[in-house]
DNA sequence: TTGTCTATCCGAAACGTTTCGGAAAAAAGC
DNA sequence: GCTTTTTTCCGAAACGTTTCGGATAGACAA
């Protein structure tokens, strides 16, 4: 009188029914050498068993482990995304939709990262894998591409030529309309916040608010782009007032993430220049906080969400369908206009 | 001439060194029943091929996946912690140094959270699981503790009695400091703003505020507690004002989580409210914005990375010792005293 | 010399699944 | 009624690993 305590396996099930392994194997993949009378009886046993078949047994004969691998580094905490959280539980939410699984590989101070995912790769831990923050011509890419790798990009890189799946979300056209949306509110001085880290986004961006500015025929000068190391927190004040001693002073500042456009804002508030009736400030990422600034700042939303799931979609189609051509993506950030930008101040517009 | 595109398995070594299957097995485990001359030769060689196990070989023959679980409610935006990102970093990193690999469940909206943490065991996917943002009542730590499911708790129930392996930041000692250091700079009236979620560290910061005060001989009445939704943002406003609106006002004012003390700060600038000079605020979670505020708030720095670390070393404990005792770690959250809070002014010192 | 013990190695089975090739039975064609 | 085709099922092998229970050889004791 033993309690079976672990779950049934497929033997249990042909036991049950009277029937072969292979059968049974055959009749729940649903192949069509197993009468429908037949399939429908061991489906309805494997439901009321509650049969759910192991992982392990199926990896071990299709070699594949219907897994998907995150990288993400972390050997440098300020690398760590914001959105990661948010970015994670959609990916996973997403994949397991589509019955795969998600798997988090971390790359620690000192590995290379390339190593590591070569290292999922061959030891089968993942049949595909994700990487985030692409920088402006990413290693990553071009290895993947060359070891012929199912992978998906967030972020896309410019440089390279051959196809491979991305999803990006168009910082260049959402600040691009920025520019151009404050150039209507009557704003002539532009001024752009960026950082010095070589990742992709941060090319996009602001070259956007480069198009939109040279297509009115405004001048942006190298002295009127501004930027600094994230890591460096003093650095950050500094560029942050540098914006603000320009002379003359610009009206309007584009800056690439909500942390920077932040720390403007309060760095403007200190030295009493007024937000937006004085400078019209523009972020991007709007993240959690940037709704109770003061003033709530104008911003663009990722939609991390959304992106995750497609992201997921994208990944299973590599899954399987490996020879299938490459999905590209390119998302709008949709804009969430808040109190720190408005029109141009009426003096500052004749000038 | 074909080339071994796949990497090499057992029977690859076992042929190249002329040696059983199981002697290579053996050798690779270190088992004293094969000499040792053979054994370094074994791990030369395996050493030359690069070899690695395969995972499905390992787990379809020991039963164990040597993973984890992270389980994550993927129904609710609101619910994704600020630190998830640095927790699954730190806790892949950690982990990987166990050889244990992290995989990521989302409970999607209309998932019972429990039923998933049955089918991720059920189906064998991990041998551990790791839940956050504990509840008051948890049904996920007695589910666990029930069905004898090896758990790290990432915050801890008061309720349960049975012993489980729980990890915590001391949200009360931490209050309950700040507190006492506040009436040390004269501070006599509080308010604490809160959050409503049946969550368990809500209760313990609140709970150390209290203890403060009680023991200092000072009121804490329930008008001065004061709490909303964090996912109601107009609430989150009402609630600020609210805790501007008391009666005298009071000079110090706890905040549950940063969010919160932001949102304070700002709607205190709106109000001409100086901070610190009139009111003091102290918040919970060193949210990177924090540092940026106007003032830069006084927070309590989790170490998200750090914790993770512990909690990963904790889940391989469970995994590799089942039956060990279950660790509990209450590690204190560290104080990061910026410009929010100071000296009560004299005036109101002496009411 | 014979038997026992130890050191070292190996064959076979097992884990759970899938597929290949074949076999039996039923249906169809003549 | 006989052959051919189709339908339906099954045995065996394979995936890569580990362990159990031997097996072989040499060393040792009597």
């Amino acid at each position: 009188m033993t309690i079976t305590k672990s779950r049934p396996r497929l033997k249990d099930l042909s036991i049950a029914l009277g029937l072969s392994v292979t059968t049974v194997s055959r009749a729940l993949g649903g192949h069509d050498d197993v009468s429908r009378a037949t399939q429908a009886r061991v489906q309805a046993k494997a439901r009321e068993l509650g049969y759910v078949p192991s992982r392990a047994g199926r990896m071990l004969v299709s070699g594949a482990t219907r897994s998907v691998c995150l990288v993400v580094p972390a050997y440098d905490p300020t690398f760590i995304d914001p959105f990661l959280g948010a970015f994670v539980t959609g990916l996973g939410e997403g994949l397991a939709q589509n019955d795969v699984d998600l798997f988090i590989a971390t790359v620690s101070r000192g590995q290379c990262e390339l190593d590591v995912i070569r290292g999922i790769i061959n030891t089968g831990r993942a049949d595909a894998v994700v990487i985030t923050r692409t920088e402006r011509d990413d290693p990553r890419v071009r290895f993947l591409i060359d070891q012929n790798i199912p992978f998906v990009s967030h972020g896309r890189v410019e440089d390279e030529q051959r196809p491979y799946a991305w999803y990006d979300s168009d910082g260049e056209r959402a600040f691009e309309l920025a520019t151009e949306l404050l150039i209507d509110l009557g704003h002539r001085r532009f001024a752009y916040l960026g950082v010095k880290d070589p990742l992709s986004f941060v090319d996009y961006r602001r070259s956007g608010v480069e198009k939109a500015l040279s297509r009115a025929g405004l001048a942006f000068p190298a002295s009127h782009q501004i930027t600094t190391s994230r890591r460096d927190r003093d650095g950050v004040l500094v560029a942050c007032h540098s914006v603000l001693d320009l002379d003359p002073r610009p009206t309007a500042v584009l800056a690439v993430i909500d942390e920077l456009a932040l720390c403007l804002l309060t760095v403007a508030a200190e030295r009493d220049v007024l937000i937006p009736e004085e400078l019209s400030v523009i972020g991007f990422d709007n993240l959690p906080v940037s709704a109770y600034a003061k003033p709530a700042l104008s911003t663009f939303d990722h939609q991390p969400g959304d992106s995750a799931a497609r992201v997921a979609l994208m990944l299973a189609n590599q899954i399987d369908r490996p020879d299938a051509s490459k999905e590209t993506v390119l998302a709008p950030a949709v804009f969430t206009p808040r109190g720190s930008h408005g029109r141009a101040a009426d003096n500052q517009r004749q000038i």
